[in-house]
DNA sequence: GCCTATATCTGACATTGTGTTAGATTTATT
DNA sequence: AATAAATCTAACACAATGTCAGATATAGGC
């Protein structure tokens, strides 16, 4: 969690586990809801807390409420990607199976999840760029699966299951073609296919990992 | 060239091919200068134009007489890159020799000119998420180099040196997954090593495309 | 239904940086 | 010295931010 977002919070009443959101809880997930419709179709850049509120149904002033800035507000917005990415990329890491069907599977969660939320990936990426506190919580956040998939390969390698090579350089460029990829692919409207951006990461991937296995279904292209 | 740079021009005293730059042009060169001893070592966004002009040595005014504003300087320093960038890549494009050896060449002369000039390509995409003509110009600048190889790759293909498959989202990553790893290695002190960029990106280029050439040297990593 | 804590609203403010302009002044060139 | 080009100063309007005080509304417990 990034704690970039939240401001000074009051008591927060906690009725339980609440079937209906408290005040709060509702004008602070109209805000989130506005700035995910807002961002589904318009670039950051575009965003200002005064037209964001207006969607939202509140005063301008009711934002800095419930997050410090934009920025504050775009690290709440990848938190909720977060789990979604991790969750998904869990068939290779996990390491059971066949590692290659693992990662297959990896990547094909990867470019679902991409899809749906592709948007949001980029609005937190381009927003980065303006702040450097949510530039470190963006870069945190690939640089975690830099570590990840770097371990990953190298247990692979320790088995020579993968050729032996320095791991960490090519885990960074792997997943810098990842998220350059769903944001080019995914972060604004007209959508890429899926299909074509999944075939392609999977050739890579697998090509530079695990070149044995043979590319299944779309060898062909689409 | 990108046009965004530029506003009202006045005479602009060609005085033959002067060895002195005349007033003007030593100016523009100030300013130029400026901004690029700035963004190696500060990021784009904390580039203002008052700053910079005192960098400079003229006043604020005068930017406007050079640059349109921030983001047309930008494309000014693209510009720059652009034709380095070109040049190192033709070993490949131009399709004499051997293909992997050829793609090795490039992609060393693209870590070179992506160690020297990281930092500017690092604040062009950071600047490209502000300003909508801007992001035009960068995208159009590696949209370029997708069209390039996917043609590369479909040539190889029709004489059975690369596999069969679609080139056109394969380019799109392997290129997307050069830029961000240029930006990330060398976009910013402290600079990546350039050797351990290289092994990585030729490892995934040449696993890709030509999976049956040897490694070179580095096998191990370095 | 009343009361109180919580949340919100309005309207204003200072701040920062932008891009433009007018008119005075400097500098280069011939 | 004369002229044109380039620059300077100083001011302006503008957009958006983040903050604040005080008035007002609203929810939920009693």
């Amino acid at each position: 969690m990034s704690d970039i977002g939240s401001p000074r919070r009051t008591h927060l009443a906690v009725t339980g586990l609440s079937p209906r959101l408290s005040k709060s809880e509702r004008t602070r997930a109209a805000i989130l809801d506005a700035a995910r419709e807002f961002l589904r179709l318009r670039p950051f850049r575009e965003l200002t807390v005064a037209e964001l509120m207006k969607s939202a149904g509140a005063s301008r002033a009711t934002f800095y409420q419930y997050f410090n800035d934009l920025h504050g507000l775009m690290a709440t917005l990848l938190d909720e990607v977060k789990e979604g990415i991790v969750t998904g990329a869990q068939p290779w890491f996990s390491e059971v199976g066949d590692p290659a069907q693992g990662l297959r599977h990896s990547l094909a969660a990867l470019v679902a999840v991409g899809a749906e939320k592709g948007f949001i990936l980029r609005a937190v990426s381009d927003a980065a760029t303006q702040d450097a506190r949510l530039e470190d919580v963006w870069e945190g956040f690939i640089g975690a699966f830099d570590e990840l998939v770097a371990e990953r390969i190298a247990r692979d390698q320790a088995l020579g299951l993968i050729a032996p090579f320095e791991p960490s350089a090519v885990a960074r460029a792997l997943n810098r073609m990842d998220a350059a990829t769903l944001i080019q692919a995914f972060g604004r409207p007209p959508m890429a296919d899926r299909g074509a951006v999944l075939a392609a990461l999977e050739r890579i991937w697998l090509s530079t990992l695990y070149p044995d296995t043979p590319l299944s279904g779309n060898v062909q292209g689409r």
